[in-house]
DNA sequence: ACAAAAAATTTCCTATAGTATATTTTTTGT
DNA sequence: ACAAAAAATATACTATAGGAAATTTTTTGT
């Protein structure tokens, strides 16, 4: 467990920092009153703004403040955030899709474990499906305990793995066995018995 | 391949839009300036906000416009959306974690398929994994090709899967292959071959 | 403890957001 | 094609956002 995950998160990041670049509400709001066949007046009486003001506010002529926003989110019953991000620039993989077949992972190597990239090919994924080899067999073998806001979902495919945490008593997982926990606590991953031991996990930002 | 993908995706729409409840720019933005140990002056020749508005705005003395936050956004080099979404407010697991053991996960059974979703004992999780032993052996047993806006990481953990999609060809999935998908392209899964078929799959929101 | 410096707030002013009403444009029915 | 109705925009005004400079508060050094 040692894919490098800070930089698997800084690139999630990085995109999401330029995402949503023409942060233009205006047609926003124009598509959504549009898309719910509101009139402005609907779109008045709802949110408590003037039609007025709401046709500037979507012809670009007028820069709402923050209450006004939160207001016409009110009326639109949705919350701020997602009124201010605009689906057609979410990041999306519109219908494509990927295929990685047993052993052909892309290879990242890193201290402790080898780990292999699933579907490595597929940019912008909300998900990082890995498939890993434990190597370690004690907890000092790891120089790092690596910790991000992510969330992981493991299972074991085979062999024995003890997952240990600062936070947790160390738990052995079988073959088959999964566990969800949330990465901002450390964990790390060791192998116990003579079979090698496989991890499939998927980590999201 | 029926686990109802609506109900798991309503269920995280539903939490998504009362997140982030005190949209307080305010505090948010004294909080973000002092913990890079701006003055407000840096705040100010950062954002070209005076430093009289900038204090007004986080003492919620005035509501700034959308033009203004997008400048303010700019200074702390940021997206809007990233600066107006506490991250204290975000959801999250905080050292969370559960496990499920081999055969033990929570039955959800539907027409053409044997769900156990996995970890389901968490809540709020950005990640759904479910096993699935597909039964189906023919297109037709499906009425409805489900459909979402989430992405599909699956893998087959044993026998032999066909995927059909509305927009591909149909693939053979042997043991050990990984697939990543985007679910807004129908997609089901038909089992081929004597050995039954079991897939290990997680969706995000 | 005091003065000097730096940071935060207040004041006063101008620019612009937002309202109510009037006008223009578009849609609908005959 | 025309009139009536409905929707969108323009106008004139009020309320408030945002800037420059003055004032107060907090911090720092001696």
């Amino acid at each position: 467990m040692n894919v490098d995950l800070e930089n698997l998160q800084n690139h999630r990041r990085q995109f999401n920092a330029d995402s949503n670049k023409s942060d233009e509400i205006g047609p926003r709001l124009h598509q959504l009153r549009k898309g719910r066949g509101w009139t402005l007046q609907d779109a008045s009486k709802a949110s408590g703004i003037s039609a007025s003001a709401f046709s500037k506010i979507e012809r670009g002529e007028l820069s709402p403040t923050i209450s006004t926003i939160q207001r016409i989110a009110r009326g639109f019953e949705m919350d701020v955030l997602s009124l201010l991000s605009d689906p057609d620039e979410q990041p999306t993989l519109l219908g494509r899709r990927s295929v990685t077949r047993v052993n052909e992972g892309k290879p990242h190597l890193s201290g402790n474990c080898d780990n292999q990239l699933l579907c490595a090919d597929l940019k912008n994924k909300r998900m990082t499906p890995i498939r890993t080899r434990v190597v370690a067999r004690d907890v000092e073998e790891y120089d790092v305990w690596p910790k991000t806001d992510a969330e992981i979902y493991m299972t074991v495919l085979s062999g024995t793995v003890v997952v240990h945490s600062k936070i947790y008593e160390p738990l052995e997982l079988h073959e088959g066995d999964s566990m969800y926990y949330d990465a901002s606590a450390e964990h790390v991953w060791t192998r116990e018995g003579p079979e090698e031991a496989i991890v499939l996990w998927v980590l999201t930002s």
